[in-house]
DNA sequence: GTTTTATATCAATTTATTTGATGGTTATTT
DNA sequence: AAATAACCATCAAATAAATTGATATAAAAC
């Protein structure tokens, strides 16, 4: 047997009081108890802890060392004891969160700050990665939740309908079809396109609307982020088609424009969760600020 | 049932290994052991702490949090644990030590140098106080250790012949007893005294030793402080009557002289403990320090 | 000298911890 | 696809620890 935190308790509280009673009264124990718990701490040390004189008690010189130390741990297990019990009913502690690009560039930022306002004790650590990254580290347990562009399939996970994105075609202010009503199908095949790497969500979806490979179309540039893929297109470069949200701000202020194609270019944004998992306070948080978003037609959150 | 350093010892143990079984391994104990100890964490803070998928078992964010303080908390009962097992083989800590003021300024200096010197992790506290002020807190347990001009009487308390103390009668250089041989009984109540105020144990050896009253003497100067007296009978104002030990150095130099007087000037330092107590290796090492001087002559120590 | 107050100790009891056996679930092998 | 192995949860039983109530003992107060 080791030593423990009653023990401890015990010994801190005849410590300060000087007395066994008292001790005992406070901790509502008996008196032999408290007197048998310090034979207890002395005798699996070899030494006594105190000097009894009579009817007194006082800590001897190892008391007075082990005193400070005794003290300081049983504060941090009454510290613990609060930390298990507030984190059970209230959001606190951090919330790994997984999510692909644009999510994480365009619609997280806002929300985290939201996050953090309601619940001070609480915060997000976000992972950013592609929509299979992200989904398989939430089946390992590195992530409590993910955030993905598209579906997926894993049968370990549930997914909701998190919020619809659709992708808009954009062009420079002085491109020629800035002016047009709307862009024939083989108009958008010999354009000049620039276009997000293999692998990227937004890639994929534009292919399927075009039923169209991009390494098929005539002239492509590839860039790896999407503010790159702008800053060129805003040059004259060539054509994009991306995420509404991340060129949002652009198409506001006239640097981009939106071109009409006719093309359906809408996506689903996933919330994902493992399944059959009990859900802690932090969680059921952090979803009530993602909540707006949420539609179960994927499933019930 | 609070929370024991033993779940907390398991709770961490399974949190870093992400097993049960590597846990219960580890720690020579059964699985349903580990497994129930997690589950009286658990069910008594009402919500998980860990996610438990299939067989794989790891934390939810309440037990990301608790993990860094239950390992601190482990870290410090085991620091604990070294402490008052070291504290039982070896000198650890502070010992007070009481002492009448030539004791504390004469000769506790240097054994208190050479104790931190041989036991590097222990250290004296010294009270300085007179007599009965002393023995009286060693009494009440406020010292563990005193060293007191004179004999003591306490009924509580051991008492052992420490050192043999010496009185010395001094002059100035210039005083006209400084070239007498010795000096006769009636010339020295006609001096011109300077002494310790009333209470001073070197004062009442002085008495009884000329057995005379301060009081009676013609001419008297009273000064709190053994280096202010010695001062004033270096600048000729008067002789004194002092331990050996306070004028060793001006003897020396030269700065004072040592009078004949034919008085028996002796009183015993007198080492006190209390009756019938456990004595610590701390106090152990502090005795064997003060050893050389010791004598059996009140009783063994 | 008697009473009161306080601690230690003992055996008995209650409460916690630990085990061994068992069953269920998931991953791996055949 | 079935068999096997690895792992965790749960139950009842056994062991170990904490706690009590009773009693002894000693010092302080009266």
């Amino acid at each position: 047997m080791s030593i423990s935190l009653r023990k401890l308790e015990i010994f801190v509280e005849v410590a300060v009081s000087g007395s066994v009673t008292k001790t005992a009264e406070k901790l509502r124990l008996s008196q032999s108890a408290i007197s048998m718990a310090l034979a207890n701490l002395e005798s699996r040390y070899d030494e006594p802890l105190f000097i009894r004189q009579g009817r007194k008690i006082w800590l001897n010189d190892r008391g007075r060392l082990l005193l400070p130390y005794a003290q300081k741990i049983i504060q941090q297990s009454i510290a613990i004891d609060q930390l298990l019990n507030d984190s059970a009913s209230e959001p606190v502690g951090q919330i790994k969160v997984g999510a692909s690009t644009t999510i994480a560039n365009y619609l997280l930022p806002i929300l985290m700050a939201q996050f953090s306002k309601d619940y001070p004790k609480a915060s997000f650590a976000m992972q950013v990665g592609n929509s299979e990254t992200i989904s398989t580290l939430l089946v390992q347990g590195k992530l409590d939740l993910a955030l993905i562009e598209g579906p997926c399939h894993l049968s370990q996970l549930e997914q909701y309908l998190w919020r619809e994105d659709q992708l808009v075609v954009i062009a420079g202010q002085g491109h020629p079809w800035s002016a047009a009503k709307s862009v024939k199908r083989q108009d958008l095949i010999d354009a000049d396109w620039i276009v997000r790497e293999v692998g990227s969500g937004t890639r994929e979806v534009f292919e399927q609307a075009l039923e169209i490979k991009v390494t098929d179309l005539p002239s492509v540039i590839e860039l790896g982020h999407t503010e790159a893929i702008k800053k060129a297109v805003e040059a004259g470069l060539g054509v994009s088609c991306l995420s509404r949200l991340a060129v949002q701000r652009e198409l506001e202020h006239g640097w981009l424009v939106e071109i009409a194609t006719g093309l359906s270019l809408q996506r689903p944004l996933t919330l994902l969760l493992r399944k059959n998992e009990h859900r802690s306070h932090l969680l059921k948080a952090c979803l009530s600020i993602l909540q707006p978003g949420i539609k179960a037609s994927f499933g019930r959150i």
